[in-house]
DNA sequence: TAAGATTGATGTTTCAATCTTT
DNA sequence: AAAGATTGAAACATCAATCTTA
């Protein structure tokens, strides 16, 4: 088996792409912390729970979306039901499954949060790109997150 | 003060980006993992030692190199330091600061895991991309790895 | 047996406080 | 007081095993 090795300038846009998304990330989440807000990670999962159909998905549906890990999903599963953001309820159609339901206090913080978050997007994201190149990163990516891998996180 | 909001394309390539670091990076990790290889960071903190002059560096600057908080560097020194791939020594011209020492085992692991971590980076990036787009994403990229922001993380 | 989901044990990251040297 | 570095406690993530239903 031939091995297929990246070039340089595969190498240098690897670890850009981690740079630049590490370095944006931890500052807008820093913002939204200080702004006495939970973690984004809350934020993603809530907004999946109240994009679905009945404002409910299984745990199953969420580890896929949010490309987390199941067990990962159950804990966060348990920190939001703590903080009396969602309910767990019994799945109808199937035994084992369960329906994760976001409540009216859930869709609050989403409320609450997105000015912040989105803030903090165009300050240390947005404001590196022109709309153009924003749309052409997007381009860019997209094969590799179309790639619909098992969510080992 | 006008809140200057970001537009539609920015926040879905800003979705992008985080798809398609997390996807890429867990993907890949799982694999040098698998291998039986530690963690990612750890060669990223290895390597940033290596390059460095006297193959060693200050916490401080390892911190920077790496967008690590403080005490996350000297935990992960810690554990370095108890696999006997670097080496605390102090520092002659700070009394208050330490240098890290790559040592022979270090310089040997980077070697053992490059192979693999290379072929991951083709697998699940690379391989998504031609050359010219991968220096074009780089290219994007830049000016927000290049905001030399605190590490907080 | 396989899929959905959880749990115990363990490792890592984070927060806030601390210690030392400048 | 400020900078470099570490530490205890708490939050979170990960691994392997477990439990339940399909």
């Amino acid at each position: 088996m031939v091995e297929i090795v990246p070039d340089e300038a595969t190498v240098m846009a690897w670890i850009a792409l981690n740079r630049a998304q590490r370095l944006a990330f931890s500052a807008i989440d820093a913002e939204v912390k200080a702004a006495g807000f939970p973690p984004l990670a809350w934020y993603d999962a809530l907004l999946e729970l109240r994009r679905a159909k009945n404002l409910a998905l299984r745990p199953v549906e969420l580890e896929r979306r949010l490309l987390f890990a199941q067990h990962n999903v159950s804990r966060l599963i348990d920190r939001l039901e703590g903080a009396k953001l969602v309910e767990r309820r019994p799945c109808a159609s199937d035994g084992r499954g369960q329906d994760i339901v976001i409540l009216p206090a859930g869709i609050d913080l989403l409320t609450r949060m997105w000015p912040v978050y989105r803030a903090g997007i165009q300050r240390h994201f947005g404001a590196c790109l022109s709309t153009e190149t924003a749309a052409r990163l997007a381009g860019i990516l997209q094969p590799i997150t179309a790639g619909g891998r098992e969510g080992t996180r």
